[in-house]
DNA sequence: GTGCTGACACAGG
DNA sequence: ACCTGTGCCAGCA
């Protein structure tokens, strides 16, 4: 009786939404760290369900693995990573802002 | 069944 | 910082 929310969900999808849901405030996760939890799958595969359902889950905790921020929703993620203290790396350099996975990337270990 | 594309990852230039 | 090529897996024309 737990499945009250994404009745006709793909279960890869939906353990995929599960995941980034359950990733904590100020961390992030890369899709290859994503689908590598979940134990299949690959990058790509989480990126697709990301892009398709991501509307429904914090999407900007999902993050490339060299910490870049999604493709047109920079600013959208931005806005998010300040509201959560998401340590963000350098936005000096006129270029692509990016999170500095050094302290963000969530490995699905509680952590203190 | 074949080929292209994609919210990717990694290595090299 | 940027682009290119290759590998991976899945969806779509």
């Amino acid at each position: 009786m737990e499945n009250q929310e994404l009745p006709e969900l793909p279960e890869y999808a939906e353990r995929v939404l599960q995941v980034a849901e359950e990733i904590p405030p100020g961390r992030v996760m890369t899709y290859g760290d994503v689908a590598e939890w979940l134990g299949e799958g690959g990058p790509r595969q989480v990126g697709r369900v990301m892009a398709l359902y991501g509307g429904s889950v914090p999407w900007w905790r999902v993050v490339r693995a060299d910490g870049a921020l999604l493709p047109g929703h920079e600013h959208r993620a931005l806005g998010h990573y300040r509201a959560e203290g998401t340590p963000l790396r350098d936005p000096k350099a006129g270029g692509a802002i990016k999170v500095d996975m050094r302290q963000a990337r969530w490995d699905g270990t509680a952590e203190a």
